[in-house]
RNA sequence: CAGGGGGCUGAGGCAGCCGCGUUGCCGCAAGGCAGCGAGGAAAGUCCGGGCUCCACGAAACAAAGGUGGCGGGUAACGCCCGCCGAAUGCGCGUUUUCGGGCGGGCAUUCAGGGAAAGUGCCACAGAGAGUAUACCGCCGAUGGACCGCGCUGUUCGCAGUUUGGGGUCACAGGCAAGGGUGAAAGGGUGCGGUAAAAGCGCACCGGGGCUCUGGUAACAGCGUCCGCAUGGCAAACCCCACCUGGAGCAAGGCCAAAUAGGGGCCUCGCGUUCCGGAGUUGAUCCGGGACAGGAGCGUUUCGUUCCGAGAGGCCCGGGUUGGCUGCUUGAGCCGUUCAGCAAUGGGCGGCCCAGACGAAUGGUUGCCGCCGCAGUGCAGGUCGAAAGAUACCGGCUGCGGAGACAGAACCCGGCUUAUGAUGUCCCCUGACGC
RNA sequence: GCCGCGGUAGCUCAGUGGUAGAGCGCGUCAUUGGUAAUGACGAGGCCGAGAGUUCAAUUCUCUCUCGUGGCA
C-alpha cells in the first residue's frame, strides 16, 4: 500500500533519515514503524513560480509511481526535495538516477560530505 | 527586398499504452467498465453584478467616494457600439503679399461637463503674470524752458509776442508698434490713419450674444448685432448632473472531536392538581405521582424513551485545525433565422461541458501538420527552338529543431498586463529598380 | 483565495506641484605624545519602473514590479 505524507511533523522527521543527493533532487529515507511504503514532495519557492512547481511536483510523482512498488524500501517515507534544474533534467535521466539512490538507500548508504548534517544519534535511529 | 515597432488572428491535430481526479453502473469485497477532465488570459484584483451574512420603517438630506460630449446596448459598469467635437500626422483642391489662410479627405489619439458663481496657484526670469505694465525704446501734436528770425511798442537801454514762423531740450506729457524675458504678455494679418501710435476706422479670419433652420441630442449651418477688457490649471479646492448601506465562499449552515463546560451582559419563560416533609398558619422551598405540554426514535392510529424549568443570543476566556454542505444548469454553449449601420436582442432546434483541497490534466510512442538544413530534375511552374537546365516557387526523401505566456479554487460581464510560430493590416528606417 | 500598507543617501526616516533634507555612517583637516570624544569642511540620490495631466511631477492620476501585514 502506498500513500501520501501529509503532516508538516512527518515531513520535518524525515530529515532525520538518510539523505542522497543527485542533481535533479534530494531524497529522504527513513523507517515508520509499519506505516507502508509512504511519500511526499517538497518544491520551495525558490524553484519557481506555481506552474514550475506544479509541473515538478506531478513529474516527481510519475517517477515515484513507476519505482516505489518495485524498489521502495518496506515500511519507511520517502521524500523528494526539487532542486534548480530538475524541471529541464530529461524524464529518463531521472528515472535512472532514482533508482541508483533507492539502491544505495537500501544498503544504508547516504552521501558522504555532509558530517555537519546529521544530529546526534539520528544515525543510530534510522538504521534500527 | 531586408530590419524594426504596433494592432488583430491564433493557442497544433488524430490515435495507442501506463497513470491521476471525479460521476454513473456492476460487484459481498478486492476491483472492473463507461463518460468527462484547465485558459484566452484560469493572472493582476482595477471596475460592475449574482449569491450569503450583518445593519436598517419606505424615502429624502448630509458626509465620504466615484463617474463626466450626445444617443443607444446591457442585469450592471469606469465596458461596448454609433455619432459629434478637438488635437496630431499625411495627401488633395483653392487662394496668397510665398509667411500662410480656407475647404474637404484618410489615419491615429482623446479621464472630452463648468474657468463670465467663488477661493487659490502661476516658481525663476522679466518693466509688467491678471482691477495688466513701461526697462530699452518711439514722438515732439499740447503745456514748459531756451536760442535765432520776423512783427509791434519804445524813454533807443530794451520790452512784448495768447493765435507769425523755425530750431534745441525731453521737464510735464502722449504711445504700446518694435527689442528683450518667459510655458504663457490681454485677438491675428493687411490697408488706412497718426507727431508717434492704438479695433481708432475698414476688409478677411478668429471670438461672443440673439433669432431662425436641420437634427431625439451632442452639435452644425444661414442671418444679424457687438470692436471685442475678462488667459492657463478643476488627474487644486469647488459648482452642476448622475451612481454607491457594510463585509466577503477563509461569506454562511450542519455534524463530530477536544477543552475548565469558566466569566459578563441582554431577551423570553417558569401551567393545573394530589400526597408527604420543612416552615406556628400563610408566603415559599424540597421529594414523589397524575394530567396538559415539548423533544427524539420506530412507516402510521399507536408504542416507547427523555425533558418537565429552564431556553436562546452576543462578548471575553479556553479547545480544535477533522468531515459534510455552499459547489456548479448558467445574464450557459452550438446551429439557424429575424430586427438593427453596429454593439446587441428576439424566435426555433439541439447539448450538458472540471469540481480538486500537501490541491487531479502527467509520462511515453506512432502518423500527419510547422520551421531549418541537405539530397534528388522530379508531377507541375520557370528558362530554352530543342536537347536540356533548375538560382527561385513547388514535389519527394532524409536529418535536425521549435511548441510561447502560463494552471481552475463560489460563479458570471468587462478592463489591464504577459504571450513563440503562421497569416493579415498599419507605421518607421535602409538598399535597389522604374 | 480575500482585504490592507509601503518603496526617498550605505542604514533609519522627514518632506513638499518649482532641481530634496535630518541623524548615524564615510572621507579630509584641526585638536592629542597617540586613540576615542569634540570641532570644521566635503562627497554621496535619474526619490522602485513606465505612461498621462501640467509651463513644470519625488509629489496628482493610471498601469506594472518588489516588499510587508491581517482574515479559517
Amino acid at each position: 500500500m502506498i500513500s501520501v505524507l501529509t503532516k508538516r511533523a512527518d515531513f520535518l522527521a524525515a530529515n532525520k533519515g538518510l539523505r542522497n543527493a543527485r542533481p535533479g533532487f534530494v531524497l529522504l529515507t527513513r523507517p515508520n514503524d509499519g506505516q507502508g511504503i509512504r511519500y511526499g514532495i517538497t518544491v520551495t519557492k525558490k524553484i519557481g513560480n506555481a506552474v514550475v512547481r506544479n509541473r515538478m511536483k506531478r513529474r516527481f510523482r510519475e517517477l515515484l509511481r513507476a519505482a516505489l512498488p518495485d524498489n521502495g524500501l518496506p515500511d519507511h517515507d520517502h521524500v523528494l526535495i526539487g532542486r534548480a534544474g530538475g524541471v529541464e533534467r530529461d524524464f529518463g535521466q531521472l528515472a535512472k538516477e532514482l533508482g541508483y539512490v533507492l539502491a544505495a538507500a537500501r544498503e544504508g548508504k547516504s552521501d558522504p560530505g555532509r558530517g555537519r548534517r546529521p544530529r546526534r544519534g539520528s544515525r543510530q535511529q534510522g538504521g534500527a
